[in-house]
DNA sequence: CTTATTTTGTATCGAGTCGATACTACTTGA
DNA sequence: TCAAGTAGTATCGACTCGATACAAAATAAG
């Protein structure tokens, strides 16, 4: 099957830079979740990996300096995850950036069918496993656009006020 | 990017049946190679690991009795491998193959296109980084169909026949 | 025919993954 | 208030994986 063979292939481009494949991953979800999403459980469930293992490789990322973690305010319990200035930089080398650059030998047509082909396989997938799709902000249903109460948009399930910015990241809680 | 999730995703289903990750692909590996490939050079070059490793994951599976090793006749350095009982019915317990059950939601339509546009990205990525496709056999420029020396086929980079089940299995040298 | 040189494979090390289990600390809800 | 649930860490054992070093056999070059 095509698709295992390239899981392995990103894999064994994951040791890179001094940096293991579960901690560019780590890296990568940490550059694109929203403030909801980066604690070490919002990470552990895009991973589909259990809370020791994580907790592992984040203090790995904190050592290397990659990754801050921060106290919640609201809840003593949780820790709130940040990449430091050397993290961003390390994301700027991403390997990944390299294998995503092979994709254009595909024409605009198929990409969109790729996209469309993975998207829904994945969908049946984390449906039938119970895996959270992550997807964007704004796809959300609980994203209301243009709320009224002072800021541009609006999450209707933590009941907070959302940026620009935010609603074009990944969420935990998003569902379609 | 999606692929990266994909390759996640069936990595996390690869711990099942007290198996690991690399351990399937080995496994699966064998169950698909013909025998001029069934060697721990052919694996390694098949998940672009190292000696080292390769080496390693086979002595886990044939201390659990999946894989038998036989020396070689002509070449004593050489290992020859190859799956136990055992080891052909894990593979019929595959996780994979539920996997691939998912991409029954696709259309024929659909599912030729992802397999089309992931065979060129993959062949892309493979040129840049000197790795081999590992193609079916028979669609070699080295076969030989209906040679006239008694086989069925024949390999004439190796010289030597191939029977009707060769030429469906994956083979270290193929080249397009 | 001897030397290189290459190829095939194993052994070992250190950092890290990963599932499992156990544990602490905090929050929530009856 | 107190039991149940949630967030996270610590530790264990089996394993991965790149790196390095090594041994044995095959091949090439002189």
């Amino acid at each position: 099957m095509l698709l295992e063979r390239f899981g392995r292939l990103l894999q064994s481009r994951g040791h890179e830079l001094g940096l293991k494949p579960a901690q560019w991953e780590a890296l990568r979800y940490l550059g694109r979740a929203n403030r909801f999403s980066r604690t070490p459980s919002g990470l552990t469930a895009y991973l589909g990996s259990t809370k020791g293992t994580v907790s592992q490789t984040l203090i790995a990322l904190e050592d290397k300096g990659l990754v801050r973690k921060k106290a919640d305010r609201d809840d003593r319990r949780a820790v709130r995850l940040e990449l430091t200035a050397a993290g961003r930089r390390a994301l700027e080398a991403d390997p990944l950036l390299e294998l995503e650059a092979s994709l254009d030998v595909l024409g605009r047509r198929e990409e969109v069918a790729l996209d469309q082909a993975l998207t829904s396989v994945l969908a049946g997938h984390l449906e039938r496993t119970g895996g959270r799709p992550f997807g964007l902000c704004r796809t959300c249903r609980y994203f209301e656009k243009n709320a009224t109460d002072g800021g541009p948009h609006r999450c209707s399930l933590l009941e907070v006020k959302l940026s620009a910015d935010d609603s074009e990241q990944i969420c935990v809680e998003q569902e379609a």
